[in-house]
DNA sequence: TGACCGGTTTGATATATGTCAAAATTCATG
DNA sequence: CATGAATTTTGACATATATCAAACCGGTCA
């Protein structure tokens, strides 16, 4: 298996998760992130279309993605769905259901996926114990909220092709920060989840793609 | 002046910003409560149009908004603008800068207004003391995600008609929820804002309106 | 191999919203 | 109260995107 190095590294020094390989850069010391593994569960096993969470289930855990990608979408009552989100590997969903302490939306797979499950009560009171996972965490969330500005100015006052060369950008610029290929991949998602998250119908992100 | 008797009270339990009667009923005892306050400073005097803090400005603090109300918006380098939120008395402002240390969009104010500024080092320091208010502020923070995402939903699957109907809706609710008329209120914002904000132009929102 | 199936592309046309311009209204100011 | 500026409404027309339909793939399975 490819990965067996690096689980070998990872036995010695994270039982669990290996979450400072994901989750980014963050001021933790090796201790503190081995506390932050410690209450975190890995759960494997997810395929393309599984849910790792449904909009209104009980909010439990934040989840770190370990590997794969997800996708995240709110349903109005319709029937109309709206894509939300593009998730992958390090990036940390479940945030939407703090307020609630029930999900707002939807985590579907998009590939086989695996995840660090990170219980919130846990999570709270380490981070009370731990200034700069404190800090980090008000990050993401932040983060979060800056992101959703830029979809909202994209899906305000963008037209199409704009929609979509921002799209791709973005991808782009995320696959070069985990060191891989910023100019060629493949796009695990439809024309109609584009669609749906740029506010486009299918044929017009077709469409863009060909011009 | 009509204030004069909740100026009182306020005097007697809470020398500074009256935090306790805005951001919502919150499981904080009047101690905690208290404690908020202490690291809180009035900031009144904002006349419509005068920026609370712009795109870029060092992040120091948060806002709760204590009188009035503010919109925000990002700039696209290229001129254009999207108006990303009103907000009203007892909203909080700011969370886009946590994650980059800069704010990432303006704040202007749309009447004459006042604010409590909420020096976020402290705010994080007091937060590990107290979980109910880390609590709290972590709800803030997914609340204002979740709003997002239904901007996104209204933004990228509703028509004209439908955006503006949800967003007088939410008008509605909201001041509803401050004891204010549902069904009768004066829109402080012009057709220009509340089209950027709703990703339409000025005269399609004043047909919308006409119809 | 061939038939099928979901997804994608392409085409023809419809429609919602944008654009530009003028009239109407409201607001600010002296 | 009058004047002009700013905002809003209304109209005629342009256009980007949606809609509907058909053809085109690329893979799967008998």
């Amino acid at each position: 298996m490819q990965q067996s190095v690096s689980s070998f590294r990872r036995k010695a020094v994270c039982s669990n998760c290996r979450l400072r390989e994901l989750c980014l850069p963050v001021g933790l010391s090796a201790g503190e992130m081995q506390r932050v593994d410690d209450i975190s569960h890995l759960k494997r096993g997810y395929a393309r279309g599984d849910y790792l969470y449904r909009s209104n289930d009980k909010f439990q855990s934040l989840y770190a993605i370990r590997k794969g990608s997800f996708k995240t979408q709110v349903l109005h009552e319709d029937g109309r769905e709206q894509v939300t989100g593009f998730q992958m590997t390090g990036e940390i969903i479940g945030l939407d259901a703090i307020c609630t302490d029930h999900h707002t939306c939807d985590a579907v797979a998009m590939e086989s996926s695996e995840v660090c499950e990170l219980p919130f009560n846990k999570l709270e009171a380490l981070s009370r114990e731990l200034p700069s996972l404190q800090r980090h965490l008000h990050k993401i969330m932040s983060r979060e909220i800056v992101r959703d500005q830029g979809i909202m100015l994209l899906l305000g006052s963008m037209r199409a092709e704009e929609r979509l060369a921002a799209f791709l950008l973005n991808l782009s610029q995320r696959l070069a920060a985990r060191g891989l290929s910023p100019t060629q991949f493949q796009l695990r998602m439809s024309r109609q989840e584009i669609g749906s998250y740029l506010g486009l119908k299918l044929e017009t992100v077709s469409r863009a793609f060909s011009n």
